[in-house]
DNA sequence: CGTTGTATACCGACTAGTGAATATACAGTA
DNA sequence: TACTGTATATTCACTAGTCGGTATACAACG
């Protein structure tokens, strides 16, 4: 049993995935949600404020699917990345698989700097360095300098690349230097604790 | 002494670039080439006309930089390549930078698969990863397995992060992972030689 | 006379957002 | 039980403006 305010968020989340921002009619929204625009802007105020909550409402959902696809995978914390990766090649086999919705709105919204919805993108990503930092570290990589940036900019790549050229080859690519530079941490670990 | 259509071309990059595809109006850059909407068409037969010669002319400058950032640079292949990404964060702290217009595009144009401005894109970008290559084999990184592909995926992941975030050091980050990436292809070719 | 290029003026379709009326649900009260 | 007040939620019809693209005309030039 959806609120309303649920549907509405629904439909404009599937019409913005698939097609973008701009591309995108309020009209269309009200549409695919089965009410008229007028009822529409009863519950958002505006288009602006209907692209946030889309965002926001991706947040959670994306994050917990790494989380089970890196908590399912065997092996080490390398593997277990590059299991991430693995499966997201998977999804990108798929033709509704659109790239990252957070990343494609934040192209869209160049002109608009500090838009609410740049802003949830913005934490969405930081929350995944976060959530990636702490399974490194709790893997034996103890502060390992920058090294869930490098791999959040190797997922972004991928998802980048492979919404460009279709090939999903790349995410595969991605993972497997994922997996390098993990180990490459590890072992400087390793070494530094030897010495 | 530019060609109509080359002022033409000019005003569309620029507009484009700062602004995105579908938020530019062909009226808009109309006026800003100094001619009348009609003129234009005269010149180009659409919009998507336009987004496609705006790709193709950005495909040599842009590698020609590179191509620069990359022969100026001191030190080993390793340190050449970061040199490029350390480039780049010097131009993404201009706040006229915008990221990749490639990437930007390809963002925008999901809708169209097979849009003639996303095959330039695909070009230059797989252009960009043979002329790495290249570079990288000559510096005795032979067959370096998926090497241009993993610093391709850095550097557009460094694209697609710092436009979302705003902070450049990612873009040296991205630099950091690419060297590691470079030195452990080099040791790898190294250890199987000796072997 | 014909080709090339430019200008004015317009088209139909679509855009985000709004004004005003109305339907629905539920509270308090006689 | 029946009436009334009020907040929530929805509808139709509309505004004012923008969009990509075009019909028509005409000027310059070889």
């Amino acid at each position: 049993m959806d609120s309303t305010r649920d549907k509405i968020i629904k439909a404009a989340s599937s019409l913005f995935y698939k097609q973008g921002i701009r591309s995108v009619s309020v009209d269309a929204i009200a549409e695919k949600a089965g009410l008229t625009k007028r009822s529409l802007y009863y519950h958002f105020k505006s288009k602006d404020d209907l692209i946030e909550a889309y965002l926001k409402g991706r947040d959670k959902p994306n994050l917990d699917t790494f989380e089970k696809w890196y908590e399912e995978a065997e092996g080490d914390a390398g593997q277990k990345v590059r299991a991430i990766f693995t499966n997201l090649a998977r999804s990108a086999r798929s033709p509704n698989w659109k790239g990252c919705g957070f990343l494609r709105t934040s192209a869209e919204l160049v002109t608009m700097p500090g838009h609410p919805a740049l802003k949830a993108a913005n934490q969405h990503k930081a929350g995944f360095e976060r959530w990636l930092g702490d399974r490194l570290a709790s893997a034996g990589a103890s502060h390992p300098k920058g090294l869930p940036q490098q791999i959040r900019l190797l997922l972004d790549g991928a998802f980048s690349v492979v919404l460009l050229n279709r090939d999903p080859t790349y995410m595969e690519i991605a993972g497997e230097a994922a997996q390098t530079l993990v180990k490459a941490s590890l072992n400087a670990v390793k070494v530094s604790v030897a010495d």
